[in-house]
RNA sequence: GCCGACAUGGCUCAGCUGGUAGAGCAUUUCAUUCGUAAUGAAAGGGUCGCGGGUUCGAGUCCCGCUGUCGGCUCCA
């Protein structure tokens, strides 16, 4: 019986029924064959070798494409887990999938083995050395009596579980060699593509994510078909690490952390203060255009306000504990958040509608006590200042006001061209409503209000399930670090919970009191977090307006360093920020490397612009702009910055 | 919090199987008056994170603590 395939270009042929990917692949070209990984069949990616018996489209997926790569690192993850099984008799194995960028398996070694980073080496060559055998991946369908004896035999009691879970006739095992895995697949006909791998970290993970079952040992790797592909991966992953902003922020001289004062407690240094207020100023501009109204509170609350927000049930034990006073029974926290404080501030005198949306921000440092394994330089700390707002309103104007907070993250995010967000939509989890506080109904409206809001704003969103905070859903951008790591910046979050708590009430039309609805937002996030985000994407490179130091002045010798100094002085009346490289005084001595990228302009200043009263321009990018009147450059600074301002 | 690794001058690092510390950059001084990724010479600078232990002797071995890093868990 003859089937039709149809291509992605539309064009159909004809093939006998039974014929494979792979023979359908061979009959367009032997290259394609050569180089084809995995293929689709009717959208269900499958092997290769996967018999196709009826009408299909069918679609060929390369080492160029996310579903090739895909099962490239899948077979590898099942390579590494068989030459683990070599190395290591007695080894149980977990999961072992493939990731963004790569794969790992999850494995449980035998008493008394621990994989170390001196152990890579070792691996590689084993995967290597097992891949050149070229051994067959065969896919088998298998019932669930029959895996689980099989597992069981092998001594595989994680993958016991793992079956326990599965539906009888949906249980699939692949084999290669010695190998056989419980898995779904798809994977390459063969692990002989797999040319090169790099085990790249070792570390634990709890078996299934619960941190009261096992911790297993998770080898982490990388795998490609050239040898020159994993060079350049390698190459990327350095020059990724360049940027990181804990090197930055040392080498920049923007932020530090002392022993003394306590992990996970930043020290702003002058320049870090720098960027990090030019940022705030650049968002309370912003935010006065958009109604909001700055306000200060303290950096503690007495321990009742967080009774009453109930925070203190929530969270108390996990929190930097109270503080006490000589008074008897007085107890003070440190601030987590600064919505009990905003929230004293609306029910502080009585609200009409008219006075609604009632927008109030503030630059608040709050203190968390988080986890010490969490710490991570400037994006997961201690004390850090949100640049947070909440909109007290009626319930009929949260989408709207929804809508104004995406706008401001949309300037910000433009004006910083952080292009390569994702936004997520977070809902509770459906099969666990107790963990929420708050009425089914109040919670259905918070969350049609949310994904509305990104409709008519056009904005893509992910929604997960089980990811809302506990008072309230959410919309989180998140943005990635050198690494590939994601975090979350702006957050925008409808809070039901806390007006109820704090029996907050308005005078509507009516002349009946009501209950206002909280939005909860900061488009930044946290500073601290943002400014290490930035610092990344930029590598330090800062755009004109919010650089540290826009100017470097470097005079070719010390002859020329009081005329420097003059600059200097002029250009800070001017309010441009210009630093002298009074290394010079050194004969020979040049700006260094890292300064030489990271400050927009450079003015070289010798015997000829001494004399002429100018400055010779270099910009970076883009190399030498002539020479012009200092005055003249002071002014071009200062409109390159309003212009790039006024644009947002 | 958990698992593992790491901790040496301001910075980046070397120091093999234990014999009382080294380099480059930075700093200071002198010489060089030099037009944009590094002038030459000399000098100063470290109780090797902290506290115990083993040893004739510990940067090096063992234990504890603190901090950092990679993950996991968590993230109001």
């Amino acid at each position: 019986m003859m089937i039709k395939i149809t291509f992605p270009d539309n064009s159909v042929r004809e093939f006998e029924s039974g014929v494979t990917g792979l023979q359908i692949a061979e009959s367009i070209s032997s290259r394609l064959a050569q180089d084809v990984l995995v293929c689709s069949v009717n959208d269900e990616i499958v092997e290769l070798n996967r018999p196709i018996l009826e009408d299909a489209s069918v679609v060929f997926y390369k080492w160029d494409s996310p579903e090739g790569k895909h099962a490239f690192w899948h077979t590898s993850a099942h390579l590494l887990a068989e030459a683990l099984q070599e190395l290591y008799p007695g080894m149980q194995f977990g999961i072992g999938p493939a990731i963004e960028n790569g794969f790992y398996y999850d494995v449980m070694p035998p008493q008394g083995v621990v994989i170390r980073e001196a152990d890579f080496a070792q691996i590689e060559k084993k995967m290597i050395e097992v891949a050149q055998r070229k051994e067959a991946v065969v896919r088998q369908e298998i019932s669930k009596a029959d895996a689980l004896a099989f597992f069981t035999e092998k001594g595989q009691t994680y993958k016991n579980e793992l079956i326990e879970e599965l539906e009888d006739g949906h249980i699939s095992t692949y084999t290669q060699g010695n190998f056989t895995d419980l898995c779904r697949g798809p994977h390459l006909l063969s692990t002989a593509p797999i040319k090169a791998v790099k085990v790249m970290a070792v570390s634990s993970a709890y078996w299934r994510g619960d941190e009261k079952r096992p911790q297993m040992t998770r080898v982490y790797a990388v795998s490609f078909p050239k040898k020159k592909l994993l060079d350049e991966y390698l190459a990327l992953v350095e020059e990724a690490k360049k940027r990181d902003h804990r090197k930055i922020g040392k080498e920049m001289e923007l932020f530090m952390f002392s022993e003394r004062v306590g992990k996970g407690l930043p020290i702003w240094l002058p320049k870090g203060t720098a960027l990090r207020l030019r940022l705030e100023d650049f968002l309370k501009k912003i935010q006065k255009r958009y109604g909001y109204q700055q306000v200060i509170t303290p950096h503690i609350g007495g321990k009742n306000l967080y009774v009453t927000s109930g925070h203190y049930a929530h969270y108390g034990k996990d929190s930097f504990q109270p503080i006490h006073t000589p008074e008897e029974g007085e107890e003070y926290m440190l601030k987590p958040m600064n919505c009990p404080h905003h929230c004293e501030i609306f029910a502080w005198k009585p609200r009409s509608y008219k006075d609604l949306p009632l927008r109030i921000a503030e630059f608040g440092t709050v203190y968390r006590y988080e986890q010490s394994g969490e710490l991570h330089g400037l994006t997961r700390v201690r004390s850090f200042t949100q640049d947070d707002a909440h909109i007290f309103c009626r319930p009929d104007q949260v989408k709207d006001e929804f809508i104004r907070v995406m706008e401001i993250i949309q300037i910000i995010f433009k004006a910083l061209d952080f292009e390569n967000f994702e936004a997520q939509i977070s809902l509770r989890d459906p099969n666990n409503t107790e963990k929420y506080i708050g009425s089914e109904e109040v919670w259905n409206a918070a969350e049609s209000a949310i994904i509305e809001a990104c409709q008519e704003k056009g904005l893509p969103a992910r929604v997960e399930y089980g990811e809302a905070a506990f008072y309230g859903p959410k919309l989180d951008f998140m943005v990635k670090d050198a690494l590939g790591r994601r975090w979350q910046l702006g957050t925008i979050q409808v809070d039901y919970n806390l007006p109820e708590r704090f029996q907050l009430e308005y005078t509507g039309e009516d002349n009946q009191k009501h209950r206002p609805v909280m939005v909860h937002r900061a488009p930044f996030g946290s500073m601290e977090r943002f400014c290490a985000v930035l610092i990344e994407h930029t590598a330090g490179q800062f755009p004109l307006w919010l650089t540290p130091d826009q100017v470097a002045i470097l005079p070719i010798s010390e002859k020329f360093n009081d005329y420097a100094k003059q600059l200097q002085a002029y250009f800070d009346e001017q309010e441009v920020r210009a630093i002298v490289d009074d290394r010079n005084e050194k004969i020979g001595r040049k700006i260094r490397d890292n300064e030489m990228k990271r400050i927009p302009y450079m003015l070289i200043v010798g015997e000829k612009e001494a004399a002429e009263g100018t400055v010779s321009v270099r910009k970076r990018g883009e190399g030498d702009q002539g020479s012009m009147k200092f005055e003249d450059f002071a002014k071009k600074i200062n409109e390159e910055v309003r212009n790039m301002l006024n644009n947002y």
